[in-house]
DNA sequence: AAGGATATTATGTCTACACATAAGGAGAAG
DNA sequence: CTTCTCCTTATGTGTAGACATAATATCCTT
């Protein structure tokens, strides 16, 4: 039930931080306000709104971090002549992205090796040359059809609980992101072509073009895993904004 | 070391927000709180760090902006159990992206022509079947080696302007920032099979995989342009956080 | 025990003010 | 004319306090 004491109190007609944003994006978006266009200063524009400086600081600020103001002391805060020209992809868990899509996830551990690194991980995880590592090959399913193709490696000094680990029911994506906490990351993407493996278990011919997503993880400065993600032909990694 | 007594000039003993960060990340990472662990409230963090609850909201905001906490009213702040992965990479303009890495820009107009937009395009711009567009094809070139194929689209009714440019010596590129100010954007990945056009003007054979950027903008709601862009064989995009 | 109103509480945000800091610009010195 | 100060100015950030809001927890009712 909705108490109406606020009738005659607070009429609450604060200009919110929100509220000058949009109104902000809105002039630059509409032609107003052109690239490098030099914007009021905050005082003036505290006055304008009817608002603290405070609350236009935090406008901007916001604004600035996504790339379309550049703020700088004394200077003031102009509109970006170029946009900050970037692309975000979410990378969720590969089960997340499968069940948002409505689909049912489905895991398969092909492979589960120990083994002693092989040279190129040693050079690309800076390794020792005798560092013991675990080696798994996954695939994820979507809906019973195969959707990537998984090439895991996990350094056995910097993670000794994956030796014990089977990753039969876990695979060693979730496992891992329960494990480890936050750490230092490089992603790549490329376009390759199909190996006999990927080939095979992806259902496309041997060679065809295969989109490519490479994942290396460190943590506290120490390698911890290196990925290879081969996803389904047409795969598209899309984003908006 | 407890608070020392500094000089009588006030050189800032306060705590900054960035320090709480500093701080708060540093527990994160180090694992003393570890995934899903409930972090203490703003006040009682506040009176910890011996600042305000401004200073500690202003650091677990950017902190939670990171994608690392999970903060709720009520709930409290928490720190995520998966972290949110995103991969975001630059895409400059081709020429600052050839020139910062130290090699010679060079640009050719393959060709240009004004006609009727094809179906495909005017169901991906949502555009009226007798739409006119600018059709492009350009190469990008980096040491006079073969960079990008771009092929580019741009609807006139949005902006007549593109009719009168010959592209020759600017690319679409580079003029379509300087005159449309910031818009919507979608952009996508993909990895394709060469065909003969890209095959021919990057020098690889046909149907061999292409890492194929499309990106599509709007302005103001109507949409501008389309560009598929073709990189060389073996690009990489990588990123790094 | 189930369901619903209500109290409690942690975060969200605004105000008002102060001082810090970077950097443009004017004026002085060479 | 050039270069170096120093002043000015716009943004950066901290303090203190108040109210707003969402969501959980509790208590009351049926």
């Amino acid at each position: 039930m909705a108490s109406e004491p606020r009738a005659a109190s607070a009429p609450k007609d604060r200009t919110t931080f929100r509220e000058v944003m949009a109104e902000i994006r809105h002039r630059i978006t509409e032609g107003s306000w052109g690239p490098g266009t030099l914007l009021p200063a905050e005082v003036a524009l505290a006055r304008e709104f009817g608002c603290t400086r405070t609350t236009i600081n935090r406008a901007l600020r916001e604004i600035s971090d996504l790339g379309i103001l550049d703020r700088r002391r004394k200077a003031g805060t102009r509109v970006r002549l170029a946009p900050r020209r970037e692309a975000r992809f979410e990378m969720p868990i590969v089960r997340a992205e499968i069940e948002k899509a409505g689909a049912t996830y489905s895991y398969t551990r092909l492979s589960h090796d120990i083994l002693t690194a092989p040279d190129w991980l040693c050079e690309r995880l800076r390794l020792p040359d005798d560092a013991q590592v675990v080696h798994l090959i996954c695939l994820h399913r979507a809906n019973g059809a195969p959707f990537q193709l998984e090439d895991r490696w996990i350094n056995l000094a910097a993670l000794p609980e994956a030796g014990a680990e089977a990753f039969v029911l876990v695979g060693p994506n979730e496992w891992l992101v329960a494990t480890v906490p936050y750490s230092e990351v490089e992603i790549s993407f490329q376009a390759e072509a199909a190996d006999a493996l990927a080939a095979a278990h992806l259902g496309h011919p041997s060679g065809a073009p295969v989109f490519v997503a490479e994942r290396t993880t460190w943590w506290k400065g120490a390698p911890i895993t290196h990925v290879r993600l081969c996803y389904r032909p047409g795969h598209r990694m899309t984003t908006h904004y």
